[in-house]
DNA sequence: ATTGAGAGCGCG
DNA sequence: AAAGCGCGCTCTCAAT
């Protein structure tokens, strides 16, 4: 049974849809304040909540104390049925582009990203749905960002992405309001979903799928609502010990300034020498007969000059003063929480993208400021090497999912499982091989170790050198439960085109063929990647229903600093593609170790049946997140 | 003033 | 050791 929420007037209807699609009852139209209440007492009928977005809805009930337990994502779900190849002979991806096709995610409430919108102070949610195309967040759009970075971005790549963004993207404010017509009814639009569902090749993975992303948005939800435990005295304890005090505004640190000093006098270079200017430093260092070529870390730490070292500690010491400093601090953590804002599906491959706060990219060196409430302690799990697991499992090859296993108490390090295996020599020839086969590495140990690991293991090597090849032929890669790869654009096959003319010169061949493997290597790595996205939503798909239910026993827990309704309830506080971070009630620790190794367990048969692969984890419980190693 | 690029680095 | 996948953020600089 689906309940379809959705803004009626002043009011918010709840209108019962059942699992066929049907209606299922009268749509009832309560008041938005009543909204919480009513949504309450609905769960215990396990109604699955059905809705244009989950942050159009969530947020407003958490804040009211209200957690519910399964939703279904319209926009989310649009968006895998419209591309996936199950559903591809369907009504709903055969019709042309509709409004939720227009849809950009919208940003959680209260934050950063949702006050720079500059929205009128309005009730989340009570808005038609055509609204939501007023939301500026940027789409992530379809191309694999494979040419991004200079040395492969061949001319006119940034072109050809613009021209791969399929024309019905969203855009911004100033984009053409929609049709009437094209404001769609999200009751009509589940209707269609299921019907398409059953129509699709492969329902039960395709339900899966999207009720595995639709957890997803919840738990995004709940973590932004929950906020990371993030100490501010910590985190200027660190950046204080690094960088000296806090400078007043538009003045260097006082080590940065040290550091910028040494690097002028290393290379004689004038006190006006900004070190901060690349083009100014590299020249004053060609000057000097540094011998760099480029600012690249690793090229200047082959270089033996006065100015290396203090370059690299200032290049160090800069990164986390603009990236992770009093600024970031004021901004993202002001209050003893760090409200991360997901964006759930963001990425092509299904994995979860973050829009300010760069909360995918916390630094190592910060992580000793995400310290747990009183009382309270975090369960720390990541998921030992995922993708290569996958990869055994999606591939059904036994004998690499049989190196990943432990065996009489040996190591769970699927790496030195393959060196047992006699497939390589070394731990670090099975780690870059692996990498090598799943990215599409062509140079050094990872190309050189690729035979004998295929050799090895032939049907996981067939498994991703045939997602490359259907890549190069322009062709869609499916992830075990049905998320497909975009098509390339239009340009694409304009290039591939041209490089068949008569006259075509050499450049214009060796660019074709460039763009082609370039395409081979995203769709070879999509079906991994994506596939472990899949098996991490699964993962914290059962975690956060684990810790729900084991928040029932604990009401005699004191509360915690957590907000309702998490106060007295383990609970989700960071994802990180394959690792999860619990902040937990102390006495509960062990049995929340327990939960997310079960959770993990959940999720392989969920994707993979019975086939034996294991997805072992490393848990620690520990006080701060910076003391869990990974 | 604003915008878009390139460069570089953070994370998995 | 520095190529091969997916991202976001912040800086400078040139173009608008």
């Amino acid at each position: 049974m689906y309940t379809v929420v959705s803004g009626e007037g002043s009011g918010i209807g709840l209108r019962p849809v059942s699992d066929s699609g049907a209606p299922a009852g009268e749509q009832r139209v309560v008041a938005a304040s009543a909204l919480a209440r009513e949504v309450a007492a609905d769960e215990a009928s396990h109604t699955r909540w059905a809705w244009d977005d989950t942050n159009s809805w969530y947020p407003a009930l958490l804040a009211d104390g209200v957690r519910v337990d399964r939703a279904h994502d319209l926009r989310l779900a649009h968006a895998v049925l419209r591309a996936s190849v199950l559903s591809a002979r369907t009504a709903l991806a055969e019709a042309g582009p509709t409004a939720w096709d227009r849809l950009a995610p919208v940003p959680p409430p209260g934050g950063p990203t949702a006050a720079a919108l500059l929205r009128p102070d309005r009730h989340p949610g009570s808005e038609p749905l055509f609204d939501l195309g007023e939301i500026t967040a940027p789409a992530r759009t379809d191309h694999p960002a494979g040419n991004r970075r200079s040395h492969d971005a061949g001319p006119g790549s940034t072109r050809e992405q613009d021209e791969r963004r399929a024309p019905d993207q969203v855009r911004g404010p100033t984009d053409r309001p929609l049709a009437p017509e094209n404001h769609l009814d999200p009751a009509v639009e589940l209707t269609a979903q299921l019907l398409t569902l059953k129509d699709s090749t492969d329902p039960g993975r395709l339900r899966l799928l999207l009720a595995a992303e639709s957890a997803g948005a919840l738990a995004a939800a709940e973590m932004h609502h929950a906020g990371l435990p993030w100490r501010g005295d910590i985190h200027d304890e660190i950046l204080t010990e690094a960088l000296g005090p806090r400078p007043r505004p538009g003045a260097r640190p006082a080590k940065l300034e040290d550091l910028a000093n040494r690097i002028r006098d290393a290379i004689d270079a004038p006190p006006t020498l900004n070190p901060d200017s690349h083009p100014d430093l590299l020249r004053a260092m060609e000057y000097a007969g540094v011998g760099a070529r480029s600012l690249r870390k690793w090229e200047l730490e082959k270089l033996d000059h006065p100015v290396i070292a203090p370059l690299l500690e200032y290049k160090g010491l800069y990164r986390l003063y603009t990236a992770n400093g009093w600024n970031w601090l004021d901004t993202w953590a002001p209050d003893g929480r760090f409200r991360m804002e997901y964006v759930v599906g963001g990425v092509v491959t299904g994995r979860w993208a973050s829009t300010g706060g760069g909360a995918l990219q916390l630094p190592h060196n910060v992580r000793r400021a995400v310290a747990a409430d009183p009382g309270w302690t975090f369960v720390v799990a990541d998921a030992a090497q995922l993708e290569p697991r996958v990869l055994a499992a999606l591939a059904r090859d036994e004998r690499m999912a049989a190196a990943g296993r432990s065996k009489d108490g040996a190591s769970t390090d699927m790496y030195a499982g393959i060196v047992a295996a006699g497939a390589v020599d070394s731990r670090e020839h099975a780690k870059v091989g692996m990498l090598g086969a799943m990215y599409g590495g062509t140079t050094g140990v990872s190309a050189q170790v690729l035979p004998r690991l295929a050799r090895a293991f032939p049907q996981a090597i067939e498994l991703v050198e045939r997602a490359a090849r259907a890549g190069e032929r322009g062709e869609k890669v499916t992830t075990r439960l049905g998320r497909s790869s975009p098509l390339p654009g239009d340009s694409w096959a304009a290039v591939q085109g041209s490089a068949f003319d008569e006259d075509a010169g050499a450049d214009v061949q060796s660019r074709a063929r460039s763009q082609t493997r370039s395409w081979g290597r995203f769709t070879r790595n999509f079906v991994v990647q994506g596939t472990a996205a899949e098996w991490a939503l699964c993962w914290i798909a059962s975690i956060r229903r684990r810790l729900w239910a084991l928040g029932e026993d604990s009401t005699g827990c004191p509360p915690g600093l957590a907000p309702a309704p998490f106060d007295r309830r383990p609970h989700l506080v960071f994802f990180l593609h394959d690792e999860v971070v619990v902040h937990a009630p102390a006495a509960l620790a062990e049995a929340v170790a327990q939960e997310v190794r079960a959770a993990a367990d959940e999720a392989g048969r969920l994707l993979f049946g019975d086939f034996p692969v294991d997805f072992p984890l490393s848990v620690a419980v520990t006080e701060s997140y910076a003391d869990a190693k990974d």
